[in-house]
DNA sequence: AGCACGCCGACT
DNA sequence: GTCGGCGTGCTC
């Protein structure tokens, strides 16, 4: 006899820390993995059975389990996945449990889509000639949908409802369509010999099927992305999911094409703001097993895959896969773990890859596929630093002489260019000439940056925004504000006025709000419509532009100041990444980097093409100071409105700090953005050699203080931005 | 996270 | 005199 009340213990998706014990009839009817709904402070949660009750609470206190939805069980190894990146992160396994059910409407039963048809039971009354149209339109007795009437007809889809309330139409509950289709896996591509040999390698690698880390390294146009696409084939084959992830899902249309070309099915697709339509069918549809191939920005590393058989991720080396808010966490090494705990293969994919893969690699712990050649005939740009020492511009301009020039002449020459400042805005400051007052941001430390074509001035790390006012603040004078330094606005002003006759297109973050507008531009610049392309960073991704001769980037130190332990790492990657859009087809590029001093060693490696040597100095320096990735550091940021509270918590964490055999703790300090929405910031940095665990030692330390309520904790592990 | 309970300022 | 601010505590 089997007991007949028995407990389990459920996981909610909520910051908790701790599991909840139910009261259930029968415990083989709520097996681990479940997807349940239990009473929780009066009102319904769906959780996760977690396992067995832990049976501290008492009896009396329990409430009873729930219906379990019907959903296929989170597998043991997404349960397991949790659990991990929980203790990694220092978070509650509840707050990461929040972001593989973060789509409520999941769970919902299925909101009928309903079709619509004419009820056979003869003709009825109707009261208007708008519903006689209607019925004409469904007059041969077929199956229409909500959409497809009121478009024909030209109604509400409200009326269509009201008639079939009446009974004047009959709604038809419609099959739920197969949302993704299965990828046809076999093609006659033909690749190069170095692309053949990495492609067999990954089919091995696949076939084997257990964890295995590899790094697929290679120039950007050298086809690494056709080469991983046959590590999908085989999996599609094995009748397994694969995931890749990319860095920023919005502007992905030309890795879709692709996708599209070589599979002949779109894959699904996942990121943070899909509709929450699509995000409950693509959601179920995975959890399902019915996506054989899901695209997807960071987020997309905690969808419920039954049986996941590879996890790409591309352009490994990016910083976006930082999560910076909520659960600190970083993509690429959640997704080494996650592939690691389900046994399967995981491929990084970079032209640049992070010095964590690198190290790794040098370890012997991932394996390194290089693709050494450019694909077809295009030949790697060739690089000069401009010393703007030497020439420097006229005042109030960016572009020095020979950039100049090379612009003009390239333009001459029919050929496109791009300049590329990663500076969003007209000007990055913006003061009084006659009393020298910054507009500042009242919420963070920051300066506000006009941004001239909407008339605006904004923060760009709070978002707070105001109309450029007509006089100054401090000073009460007018028309008194001076643009300081420059921005992609006011570098295309500048560029205007070089080239009169160009056509220049701007593209930032700020006018490119979706991916179709990222797409037209993109679309313009591949087919000639646009002479010079300005913009930030957002450039710098994976774009094609055969016609592309002349890349210049007009600040290449920007990034480099500010201390930042990954500057010249991510500097050197960025401006590689962006030189890398030069000269892609038969005619050779040239790109010039403006610097103040082309010593730099991220500046001379990128000039003399010796990315070697970069690396190695880099790889050297890190191992000395035992920094990232030959050692580890973590970040605890406190934050509060109030700052004579962050400052006594500082105090009380201060004086409890732990003292341990090699573990540095730094700090307390001003967070770098020492005010930020408001909230004032402090961070205690710790630093330990690569086999020491920093969490245990911030989790004993953490416990032995209270905080109040107001004053918020966040750990950072593997802090990127040290903002 | 949400919700209730509880103690101090400006309002019908 | 109340309505309501958000500080604190709790949810199996």
């Amino acid at each position: 006899m089997p007991d007949p009340s028995s407990r389990i213990s459920v996981l909610l998706p909520l910051p908790l820390g701790g599991r909840y014990d139910y009261q259930v009839t029968l415990e083989s009817d709520y097996p681990p993995g479940a997807v349940i709904e239990v009473p929780f402070g009066g009102r319904k949660v769906t959780g996760v059975v977690w396992g067995p009750g832990e049976g501290i609470i008492p009896d009396s206190k329990l409430k009873t389990a729930g219906s379990v939805l019907p959903l296929p069980l989170m597998t043991a190894s997404l349960r397991q996945f949790v659990d991990r990146v929980a203790a990694y992160t220092l978070t509650s396994p509840g707050a990461v449990l929040r972001m593989v059910l973060n789509t409520p409407k999941a769970f919902s039963p299925e909101r009928g889509h309903f079709l619509y048809k004419i009820p056979s039971d003869g003709p009825i009354f109707l009261k208007s000639p708008i519903r006689q149209r209607i019925i004409n339109f469904l007059a041969d007795g077929a199956k229409r949908s909500i959409s497809e009437i009121a478009q024909n007809v030209g109604c509400s889809s409200g009326l269509i409802k009201t008639m079939a309330k009446a009974g004047e139409l009959v709604p038809i509950a419609a099959p739920p369509a197969a949302p993704f289709s299965r990828p046809k896996t076999n093609t006659n591509i033909i690749f190069s010999p170095p692309q053949e040999r990495a492609a067999q390698v990954l089919r091995e690698t696949m076939r084997e099927g257990t964890f295995s880390a590899t790094l697929l390294e290679g120039v950007t146009g050298s086809g690494k992305t056709e080469v991983y696409f046959e590590a999908i084939a085989a999996v599609i084959a094995q009748e397994q999911q694969s995931l890749v992830l990319l860095p920023e899902i919005a502007l992905t249309t030309q890795w879709l094409d692709r996708f599209v070309a070589r599979f002949g099915v779109k894959p699904a697709i996942w990121h943070s703001d899909l509709s929450a339509a699509q995000r409950r069918i693509t959601w179920r549809a995975i959890a399902e097993g019915g996506a054989p191939v899901v695209i997807g920005a960071r987020s997309a590393l905690f969808l419920p895959f039954p049986d996941l058989g590879l996890i790409v991720v591309d352009e490994e080396h990016e910083a976006a896969y930082k999560q910076e808010d909520g659960v600190i966490y970083h993509a690429r090494d959640m997704a080494v773990l996650r592939a690691h705990i389900a046994k399967h293969p995981i491929i990084l994919v970079s032209a640049t890859p992070s010095l964590e893969t690198l190290a790794n690699v040098e370890a012997d712990k991932y394996r390194r596929l290089h693709l050494p050649n450019r694909h077809g005939n295009a030949q790697l740009p060739h690089i000069t630093a401009v010393d703007m020492r030497k020439y420097p511009p006229p005042r109030g301009h960016f572009l020095s002489p020979p950039l100049a020039q090379a612009l003009q002449q390239n333009f001459e020459q029919k050929g496109q260019s791009l300049l590329f400042l990663n500076r969003r805005g007209y000007a990055p400051l913006t003061l009084c000439r006659s009393c020298g007052h910054r507009l500042q941001c009242p919420n963070c430390t920051a300066w506000l940056v006009e941004h001239r074509q909407i008339n605006r001035l904004q923060c760009h790390h709070c978002g707070y925004a105001l109309r450029i006012p007509q006089t100054c603040p401090q000073c009460q004078a007018v028309d008194s504000f001076t643009a300081c330094g420059p921005g992609v606005e006011r570098l295309a002003e500048e560029a205007a006025i070089l080239l009169p006759k160009a056509r220049i297109a701007l593209m930032t973050s700020d006018n490119i709000a979706n991916a179709a507008a990222a797409e037209g531009l993109i679309h313009d610049m591949i087919h000639g419509k646009i002479d010079l392309l300005i913009g930030t960073q957002i450039i710098a991704k994976g774009h094609h532009f055969p016609a592309l001769t002349l890349v210049g980037i007009v600040d290449a130190d920007l990034g480099l100041a500010g201390g930042d332990l990954r500057a010249a790492e991510r500097t050197f990657q960025l401006l590689n990444q962006v030189a890398g859009r030069a000269g892609r087809e038969d005619r050779p590029g040239q790109v010039f980097l403006q610097t103040y001093d082309p010593s730099q060693p991220v500046i001379a490696a990128l000039a003399e093409g010796s990315e070697e040597n970069f690396l190695t100095q880099e790889m050297n320096a890190r191992k000395a100071a035992t920094m990232p990735p030959y050692g580890k550091l973590a970040a605890l940021i406190l934050s509060a409105s109030n700052e004579k509270l962050v400052d006594q918590a500082c105090r009380d964490l201060a004086a409890k700090i732990p003292h341990e055999e090699g573990i540095i703790i730094l700090g307390p300090a001003p967070a770098p953005l020492a005010i930020l929405r408001r909230r004032h910031r402090r961070r205690f940095l710790l630093k330990s050699a690569k086999n020491l665990s920093l969490q245990s030692v911030i989790k004993k330390w953490i416990k032995e203080i209270r905080l109040p309520r107001t004053v918020r904790l966040q750990v950072d592990i593997d802090p990127y931005s040290f903002l």
